[in-house]
DNA sequence: TTGTGTGTACTACGTATAATAATACAGTGT
DNA sequence: ACACTGTATTATTATACGTAGTACACACAA
């Protein structure tokens, strides 16, 4: 777990986003409890109210569970239902991404390669 | 053009990208001159310092240029230099992007189905 | 020359977001 | 009782965004 103090991301954010990487990659498993806002804002030299704010979101998204008194635990992964304005905010994304990349001088090829690797990270399905 | 007063970027970025896009499209030819700092604004219902903003990071792209006093004009479209920093960059965009799309159920395939979809959008050399 | 339009620069103001700081409260388990 | 948990609240600081108003130097046509 590293923050990037120089990022344009705000610190909540690139927690939440560390987390949903690590539960897709199965390095963190569902009922496995995680850092507690105190000592994870220890290990991050940041205050607790900043990941407090990042357990809400990812509460909310379903990715984890909070428990009263006893602590954080990763959430069973549930299907997820597609959300079309979400979708639809996916595309918009990719518009903004192909324009910078086209503007790189980066083909096709390229970026497809690149999302390809990015999809190679993280097992959908462990069995071993 | 037209501004999305409810996105979540700002007014002078959308700017930006919107003239980006015309001139890849080739809607926007080198030479042509573009609205006014002022024409703009009242074109758009927002502030001329606003426009003013999305004009300056457009010329320092090299995507426009200006001319004191006269106006500003479409600059002619130079074959641009990798850039190892902005391909950090849009390696990193990828990594969210397909972190929300797995979340989402996308697959590869139809993420991949999108990108080729904007990659058409827009003649890479018009011979019409 | 006068007038209009151009890019540019500057200050000021209001608003929203992000992050920190310091408490406080209720629940859990030893 | 004690220490830890999540949660909520208020206050403060810093930054970004957008608007508003003003000002200056340049280009061009009447």
């Amino acid at each position: 777990m590293m923050i990037d103090k120089s990022s344009a991301k705000p610190y909540y954010e690139q927690i939440v986003l560390l987390i949903k990487a690590q539960v897709l990659q199965g390095i963190l498993q569902p009922g496995e409890r995680i850092a507690s806002v105190r000592e994870m804002a220890r290990q991050l030299l940041m205050n607790p109210n900043t990941v407090s704010k990042a357990y809400k979101m990812l509460e909310m998204q379903g990715v984890i569970m909070t428990v009263k008194g006893r602590g954080t635990y990763i959430a069973e992964q549930q299907a997820t239902v597609r959300d079309d304005v979400k979708i639809a905010q996916i595309k918009h994304k990719i518009q903004d991404l192909v324009l910078e990349a086209r503007y790189l001088s980066v083909d096709k090829t390229e970026l497809t390669t690149w999302i390809t690797e990015q999809y190679g990270r993280g097992q959908v399905n462990a069995n071993d």
